[in-house]
DNA sequence: ATGACGAAAAGATTTCGA
């Protein structure tokens, strides 16, 4: 069984490179963030044509998330069961037996924000659900773009960016209580090339420089660790005409 | 200190992302 989280930066745009992808990277279970559009405007037929169905949770301009899955997904939810909130940013299924969560993290603009205040609270609400979920299933995959890095080692520039967005200690201190509840950071269970990063600013030519960021994860309980043969960063859609500013994560199961 | 790039809504600039 194969795992892949993306965020695609509009589904209108990149569709063409999420089909190719999946031809060439047939996984079980892909989770998108960012589709920016709404349900209606999804391309059902795009992805039952390469075999895929699609759970759907879009939104207008921003946020939006989906899975597109080979077998169909059971028990799905929408959001953070419980905490109100008007962006599209949750979906979770179960699928061949895994309970899995794909999710869009909020940005948090800047420490001191507004908007950093609602990614705090919707991190303790989401830690509290997944506490629960994770009660109820064992075999326990979360994975999509965190905007948050794990430490240093998630940052091109430790030191210009310390304390930044992405890079506070607010925000490590609930990815690591995340890692609390018994989950596991997928690719640091394998060894991987220095200066790994999922997500590289369009400006600047900061992907032709390895100027970037590890916020894109997949986080697996114990049962699916035990489990776990592979996981990797695929850069190769980041070199891609009009590319998303993200790369996939993808990850093998036994 | 700012903008640099890209996407989207609105309607050519502005907001947001990360």
């Amino acid at each position: 069984m194969q795992l892949a989280t993306w965020n695609v930066n509009s589904l209108n745009v990149r569709l063409p490179q999420v089909l190719d992808w999946l031809q060439a990277h047939p996984v079980d279970v892909l989770a998108l963030q960012e589709l920016k559009l709404t349900d209606d405007k999804f391309p059902h037929e795009a992805f039952s044509a390469v075999g895929y169905q699609a759970q759907v949770f879009g939104q207008k301009t921003y946020n939006g998330v989906a899975l597109l899955t080979k077998a169909p997904a059971q028990d799905v939810v929408r959001n953070i069961p419980g905490f109100d909130d008007d962006q599209s940013r949750v979906l979770c299924a179960t699928v061949d037996g895994v309970r899995v969560i794909g999710a869009y993290f909020p940005n948090g603009q800047e420490p001191g924000s507004e908007k950093f205040d609602y990614k705090m609270h919707w991190l303790e609400a989401l830690r509290a659900w997944v506490r629960d979920e994770l009660a109820q299933h064992p075999q326990l995959v979360l994975m999509g773009d965190y905007n948050i890095t794990f430490d240093d080692d998630d940052v091109w520039d430790p030191e210009g960016l310390r304390d930044t967005i992405h890079c506070t200690e607010e925000e490590r201190y609930h990815l690591r209580a995340l890692i609390a509840l018994g989950l596991h950071d997928g690719l640091r269970l394998f060894p991987q090339p220095p200066k790994s990063y999922s997500w590289w600013d369009y400006r600047d030519f900061a992907f032709r420089r390895n100027r970037g960021l590890r916020i894109d994860h997949i986080l697996v309980s114990d049962a699916v660790k035990a489990r776990v043969t592979a996981c990797e960063i695929d850069k190769i859609p980041r070199k891609n005409e009009r590319p998303s500013d993200h790369a996939p994560v993808v990850m093998t199961l036994g």
